[in-house]
DNA sequence: TTTTATGCAAAACATTTGCAAACCG
DNA sequence: CGGTTTGCAAATGTTTTGCATAAAA
């Protein structure tokens, strides 16, 4: 979370830990897992008086995910979303408020997976538990 | 899959059977189930001879989302896909031919569904499985 | 100094919207 | 007719690209 930290993180991935590099670095893994959008980032640097632009948000985003360190997330908006945390984990989706929520880790289970087509292998597998708010018991 | 068909469904849903619609209908149940987007629908119908707009095209693939007779499929993409298959099922998905194939139904089971949080509940669950297209066995 | 990354603005897509004209019942 | 639906074209929102400038090694 600190600098040294960033720089080695990104050394480690082949990557210049040019300045803002490292200032995205430190904002996507500064508070602990999170899903941002490349908008979102980019807000959140000029608020924090890093003035990188979109066009290196949205750079920057994809090389972190060439590198491993991020993962895009599976949904179904049509803005892409990345996950701080690659590993294995599933997702809630509240449609109402396009937002993701990670699963627990003992929350859900595969019990069987499928075989895959000849010749192919499994990557990973993604669940989305999709969820609506429920209808309000009525008011006595 | 006939005329009649499409016109009942579409009645059944709401739906004015326009002429458009029919057409549209058609092209979608016409031959089992599918995945497609709106410029493949689009491009079908004008090769069928059904010059509706692309508009029409998405109107009516959200209209008919809504009435459910289709569903929008999660995926990564930028590009929004619809399965004809609204029934409970799950999806391979290949990257390299950002292409989704579907599970057959004994394929995957989920063990355990996870608690949502409070006040929500699950609407319904979709599970990708990425697929890599496997090393080949090195030429001896 | 050589290579690589950044920033800008423009391009490329996918999708939505507003409104007049056409269509369904 | 009267309310819907369509089609067009323009607007929107997101992501990508090209290229000159700036920064890293």
């Amino acid at each position: 979370m600190n600098s040294y930290c960033v720089f080695e993180r990104l050394r480690a991935a082949g990557l210049r830990p040019t300045r803002q590099r490292v200032a995205l670095c430190n904002l996507i893994f500064g508070s602990g897992d999170r899903h941002l959008s490349a908008e979102e980032l980019y807000a959140e640097a000029h608020r924090a008086g890093e003035p990188v632009s979109l066009a290196t948000v949205y750079n920057t985003l994809h090389q972190f995910t060439d590198v491993g360190i991020i993962r895009p997330l599976t949904g179904e908006g049509q803005r892409t979303y990345f996950d701080t945390n690659t590993s294995d984990h599933h997702h809630f989706f509240i449609e109402e408020e396009n937002q993701m929520i990670d699963i627990p880790g003992e929350g859900l289970r595969l019990h069987q997976l499928p075989e895959p087509p000849e010749g192919m292998e499994i990557v990973n597998v993604d669940v989305v538990v999709r969820l609506r708010r429920k209808a309000a018991a009525p008011a006595a």
